[in-house]
RNA sequence: CGGAGCGUAGCUCAGCCUGGUAGAGCAUUAGCUUUGGGAGCUAAGGGCCGUUGGUUCGAAUCCAGCCGCUCCGACCA
């Protein structure tokens, strides 16, 4: 059968890398690990961007924005925030070139004072302001969110999920008391959750890392986790509640309504291109991209079947009437995104790219279907009968009356395959670190999924050592999901009694 | 940074073993034909064969260094 793609997803990497590339998301860059975002790709974080947004402020956040630039000296602040990081820290230290030796190179008189690193993260530069910027009791809480670039020098990028340089957004919020703040870290993993789920229809499992997965200098971090099409696991967001590590280190105090001065409680969560990683191995098919409506970028995309003879003006104007009866139309409380596509090319090969790139709906539209007062259309979705392309022929009225209806379906349908992919593929049965091991140990090229399984949930260097065994599989704790039994059965690593259950996997 | 593989046209790759000045398919451009759907024919454009050096009369081909990519490790809120 002919696809869109040359590369199924049995070879999934390879595959993910196709998408990528023949959906005009992105592509590598001179700069080792970071990408150049094509339109198209870049047409979908602004979608996400705005919603996402709108959520944000929803919750009363505000948008500000810090420098690119941290001093050396405020990462050295928190002891584990700069053992977290110094290993992928991009280290700016002179402010000019100079010709020596024919070779441009840094000035060797230009060097600075103290070096600049880039911001891998920006708790220590925004904290920072949060020390001036709390005085008393009536600056709490403080709720700020930035969206910016940061950059983290990893060792293996992959196009959105590990990029050197990736855009997120970066929330960080002071709190009075430890409640507080813990409620606010909660609250805004509920917004990833919500987010992920509703708007990307990518079901994920919330839940509290463990230990030894926490960010850097964090009391808890919490995370939504989601299942790729090869089981693996992706971190998609993260929640972490910094106690008062953060305003110790950084002196944001404030004075209490008691008159005394207490340490702020601080939280940070973020969640960042690697969405779009993630929606493409969630929703990705052998003919290549599927996107959810209500982020892609034309939701609705018209190809004019144009032939160079005279009837092609009445099949565009037909077309341009259908495109602005459309267009008038709401879906996910936003107007529909409608594009005539009137590029100068071959209207099999508009249909082939937009299949690619994932667009919802095709309508192609032939001077018969003008003629008769009726669209051809294609569901991404549900695009094929066997090997067959289902094409359907609609009364133009109908189609539009029922477009948006059908934009809410297909957002619907992606999310319940999704949902039951997830669902299915957590295995509840095993109760042993052998039968762990015995599972994923072996490779008989059924799909493994997630186990969810209790545990005692060691610390320390018992924990370390839990680690270390499941690295021999590959496999982390993803998370300890936020919905718990009232009882667990004993431990898998150590036969005691468990005290939670654990979500265990292999990740991206 | 360690192990393996790879780098030839926009893309996918052949040629390399056995050195003699560059190929295919798809894509692009032009013309003609075709037209309810990923069309056919003809012609054209496009490559310092990743890079630097070595061996040689001669290197895409053999050798070495470097750079980059992919996979596996290490690393990875």
């Amino acid at each position: 059968m002919q696809r869109a793609l040359n590369v199924s997803r049995e070879r999934f990497a390879d595959w993910y890398q196709a998408v990528v590339r023949d959906a005009d998301m992105a592509e590598t860059s001179p700069v080792r690990g970071a990408m150049v975002i094509k339109p198209w790709g870049w047409g979908v974080w602004e979608q996400i961007q705005a919603e996402l947004d709108r959520r944000i402020k929803a919750t009363g956040h505000e948008n500000c924005y810090f420098p690119l630039f941290i001093p050396l000296s405020f990462i050295a602040k928190e002891a584990e925030h700069v053992e977290g990081f110094a290993k992928e820290m991009a280290v700016v230290t002179h402010h000019r070139l100079k010709t020596i030796d024919g070779k441009l190179v840094p000035d060797p008189e230009a060097k600075l004072e103290e070096p600049l690193v880039v911001r891998p993260t920006s708790e220590t530069i925004i904290g920072d302001a949060f020390s001036r910027w709390v005085r008393s009791h009536r600056d709490l809480p403080l709720l700020i969110n930035q969206w910016a670039n940061v950059v983290r020098w990893e060792m293996r990028p992959r196009l959105f999920l590990r990029t050197t340089e990736f855009l997120w957004q970066e929330g960080h919020t002071a709190h009075a008391t430890a409640g507080e703040a813990v409620e606010e870290t909660l609250k805004m993993l509920e917004v990833y959750r919500a987010f992920s789920e509703d708007v990307l229809a990518m079901p994920v499992i919330a839940g509290e890392k463990p230990e030894n997965e926490r960010f850097p200098g964090a009391v808890n971090t919490y995370s939504i986790e989601a299942m790729m099409q090869d089981g693996k696991a992706l971190q998609a967001g993260t929640s972490h509640f910094l106690g008062t590590h953060f305003a110790e280190a950084q002196n944001i105090k404030f004075q209490n309504d008691a008159g005394g001065m207490d340490f702020c409680n601080t939280t940070s969560w973020g969640v960042s291109t690697r969405l779009i990683g993630g929606v493409i191995m969630t929703h990705g098919d052998d003919d290549g991209l599927r996107l959810p409506p209500a982020i892609a970028p034309r939701q609705i995309v018209v190809v004019p079947m144009l032939r160079d003879k005279p009837e092609d003006a009445e099949v565009l104007s037909y077309c341009e009437n259908l495109v602005k009866a459309l267009s008038g139309m709401t879906a996910f409380g936003q107007p529909v995104r409608v594009l005539l596509d009137t590029k100068q090319i071959k209207s099999a090969e508009k249909r082939w790219n937009w299949v690619r790139r994932g667009a919802p709906l095709i309508v192609e539209v032939g001077p018969r279907d003008a003629a008769g007062g009726n669209v051809t259309y294609m569901r991404r979705d549900d695009l094929r009968d066997g090997d067959k392309i289902k094409s359907i022929v609609k009364p133009r009225v109908d189609f539009v009356e029922g477009a948006v209806q059908l934009l809410t379906e297909i957002q619907a349908g992606l999310y319940a395959d999704a949902k039951a992919r997830l669902d299915a593929n957590i295995k509840r049965d095993i109760t042993s670190f052998d039968a762990l091991a015995a599972y994923f140990g072996e490779d008989d090229g059924s799909f493994k999924g997630w186990v969810r399984a209790p545990w005692g949930k060691p610390s320390g260097a018992e924990l370390e050592a839990v680690g270390a065994k499941l690295k021999t599989l590959k496999l982390t704790i993803r998370n300890a999901p936020g919905d718990q039994p009232a009882e667990f059965g004993t431990c898998i690593f150590s036969g005691n009694p468990g005290v939670e259950e654990i979500l265990i996997g292999r990740a991206y």
